[in-house]
DNA sequence: AGACGTCCTG
DNA sequence: CAGGACGTCT
């Protein structure tokens, strides 16, 4: 949150930052450090400094600014800039000057080496310097790739980085400023430790940078025309406080320049070496007079690109500083929408489940299953009206008021509520539960009034998410109508249904269809066991609205449903056993209640976790069942091998609506979650 | 015949 | 849970 507690990166960790900034691309372009200059120049968005960049280039500067003729006019902290300065953005990320020089731009391994003192460009310590430079300059070379001729960037960075430190003193407008004592200590100060990372703050670093390079460009073009210059060193001063365009210099100047270059020795190896970087002296050459212009558009486009480069990392490292985290996220979230592919959560799921002679599932297109479905569905709900679909779920009354495309997303506008919403109310974990308030300890009203709509008793369950306890105070009204609406909504849970939406998470993108049931299909279809115990098989299809039915879909479901069945008869009839060695004398006295040993052996099984609240009336069921086993084996009935079958039919009748919030898309991925 | 359910087994 | 055998119902 604040500066100071930034993280601190380690040379590794900055690299992975580097690659997630998306420069991959350009690092694996450095590793050919042999592809022509006039690509790397006009090709690349920005140069990246980096510390493998060929010591050829990060010469080039370095040559450009201690020549001998700048030697006076320039302080070395030119040479030699501080390595405060050169840190700025970097080194609140964390790398330290020592490993950074490694790790990261090779200028600052000089920035790091030991900084004479600012001179008067007495010649000793000019010596000294040069000297050291090309120690250092030397070492790098022996690290450093192959050189090649294309980039220039290196040493214009270690010029910029040198100015940036000092450019805030110096009133954007002009005068160069060849020595300026004050060490750069003002802006580095100013710059690097910032009081608190805010936004502001970033804004504000970026802003103070950006007007940095500005400056700096202008001062390169300065000191390049200076090379030009034949006069001498007072006239050069004179030329560069008008900051001049360099492509409208004069013509005669020009040739002027062109004489001088030849003339001057002094200035000649200069002007070699930059052509050699250039790759350029065959144009000298062939056009001894459009050669320089050449040179100068040369130059010109290092500058640029070494601007834009520079820019782009300044930019990158206040991002990262000031929104470390933003960063990676979006990042993460970029890489989750590349490397999972749509179809990755069907195939995760589909390998073995369906095994029935039915429907042989092939990999990409099941009989009867996604490809032939969609066949129909895909051109069905665009051309025909959403209600000749009403038929293939017409199920006994249970909808007839919705055509629910059976791609488990509407066409129309709907209200983008979220699924996370939508379940919170669901599973919204209130003691506000009808069944739970009003029928609790009523067993006998169950069997009075059977099967009655209940859709409003819906049981409830508390997800445990902190952002759905929020919406837990606010829930929405559950009319039925309201569900069944909701129900229909696009299933990405912040409302939108693209893909990038469904990434996150869960293999299983929230809402599409799925050819295959999933562990979140599998836990839904447990809490759906606490209202419904016989669902038909048209039920199941409008609560699984993502599942592209099949047969195979469909007998796995009720085979599901088969089993939980089993598991809860072999309970209650365990318990109802247990009571009758009990001694349990009244069977209106076994009532299952939340803390009983079987209702806790039922919850486990379907409601592990126990991020459910259990309606009150899968109590009373169970309390039921309970009483009818005991009735049964008391009785003796169990000699008959079919003694539960009217036990069964009992049951088979209390199944009771199943909460609308059950069909919502998403649903089940967000239960996974929970 | 097909859907659905139970029972048994792994 | 899933598979399979088997029964019942339509």
């Amino acid at each position: 949150m604040i500066p100071n507690q930034l993280k601190v990166s380690s040379p590794v960790s900055r690299q992975e930052e580097d690659k997630m900034d998306g420069r991959t691309g350009f690092e694996q372009d450095r590793g050919h450090a042999s592809s022509g200059h006039g690509q790397g120049l006009n090709s690349e968005p920005y140069f990246q400094t980096d510390s493998l960049l060929p010591s050829s280039n990060a010469s080039l500067i370095s040559q450009f600014l201690s020549h001998p003729m700048f030697g006076r006019s320039l302080d070395s902290t030119i040479l030699f800039p501080s390595s405060q300065a050169v840190s700025l953005p970097q080194d609140k990320c964390g790398a330290s000057p020592g490993e950074g020089a490694q790790a990261l731009a090779f200028p600052r391994t000089r920035a790091s080496a030991p900084m004479p003192c600012a001179g008067d460009g007495d010649q000793l310590s000019n010596q000294h310097l040069r000297a050291k430079r090309a120690r250092v300059e030397s070492i790098i070379q022996g690290i450093s790739l192959p050189p090649t001729p294309q980039a220039f960037d290196t040493s214009l960075e270690a010029a910029f980085r040198h100015e940036r430190e000092r450019g805030s003193e110096i009133p954007p407008e002009n005068k160069r400023k060849p020595r300026v004592p004050q060490q750069g200590l003002g802006v580095a100060g100013r710059v690097a430790p910032m009081g608190g990372s805010s936004h502001a703050k970033g804004c504000q670093q970026l802003k103070e940078q950006l007007c940095f390079l500005e400056q700096q460009l202008r001062r390169l073009q300065e000191k390049f025309y200076q090379v030009y210059d034949s006069a001498d060193a007072a006239q050069t001063q004179e030329d560069s406080e008008k900051v001049q365009p360099l492509p409208e210099r004069p013509r005669d100047r020009l040739d002027k320049d062109s004489a001088t270059v030849t003339s001057n020795p002094c200035k000649a190896p200069l002007w070699r070496s930059i052509l050699e970087v250039c790759g350029l002296e065959e144009d000298e050459d062939k056009c001894d007079a459009g050669g320089l212009p050449m040179a100068v558009r040369v130059l010109s486009q290092a500058l640029k690109h070494e601007l834009a480069g520079v820019t782009s990392q300044v930019v990158d490292s206040v991002l990262k500083t000031v929104w470390p985290k933003a960063a990676s996220h979006l990042q993460q979230q970029h890489n989750s929408c590349l490397v999972l592919r749509p179809d990755a959560r069907r195939e995760y799921f589909t390998g073995g489940k369906c095994r029935k002679p039915l429907a042989k599932p092939s990999p990409m297109n099941a009989p009867g299953s996604l490809g032939s479905a969609q066949a129909k569905v895909l051109p069905g709900t665009l051309e025909k009206s959403p209600g000749s679909h009403a038929g293939s779920f017409s199920s006994k009354g249970i909808r007839k008021s919705s055509q629910i495309p059976s791609m488990g997303y509407s066409l129309g506008p709907v209200t983008p509520v979220q699924d996370s919403q939508l379940l919170s109310q669901l599973l919204d974990y209130g003691q506000h539960s009808l069944w739970g308030t009003d029928s609790r300890g009523s067993p006998s009203a169950l069997e009075r009034c059977p099967p009655e709509p209940l859709s409003l008793h819906w049981g409830t369950v508390k997800l445990r998410s902190s952002v759905v306890r929020q919406q837990q105070h606010h829930p929405l009204p559950l009319s039925p109508a309201n569900m069944e609406s909701l129900a229909l909504l696009p299933a990405g849970r912040d409302g939108h249904s693209d893909l990038p939406a469904a990434m996150d998470g869960a293999p299983f993108a929230s809402t599409q269809m799925q050819e295959a049931l999933t562990p979140g299909h599998l836990k839904k279809a447990k809490l759906m066991f606490f209202f419904t115990r016989y669902p038909s098989s048209t039920l199941l299809k409008t609560y699984f609205l993502d599942v592209q039915f099949s047969r195979c879909i469909t007998s796995q479901l009720i085979k599901w449903f088969s089993n939980f069945r089993e598991f809860y008869y072999i309970q209650v009839e365990k318990f109802a056993r247990q009571a009758l060695l009990e001694g349990v004398a009244d069977a209106c006295t076994l009532q299952v209640s939340r803390d009983s040993e079987l209702f806790r052996a039922l919850n486990m099984h379907y409601n592990k976790g126990n991020d459910f609240e259990v309606p009150g009336r899968f109590l009373e069921v169970a309390s039921l069942t309970l009483q009818e086993f005991f009735s049964a084996v008391r009785a003796g009935k169990d000699a008959d091998p079919s003694w539960k079958k009217p036990i069964y039919k009992i049951i088979s009748k209390l199944d009771s609506d199943i909460p609308e919030g059950f069909k919502a898309a998403g649903c089940s991925q967000e239960l996974l979650r929970s």
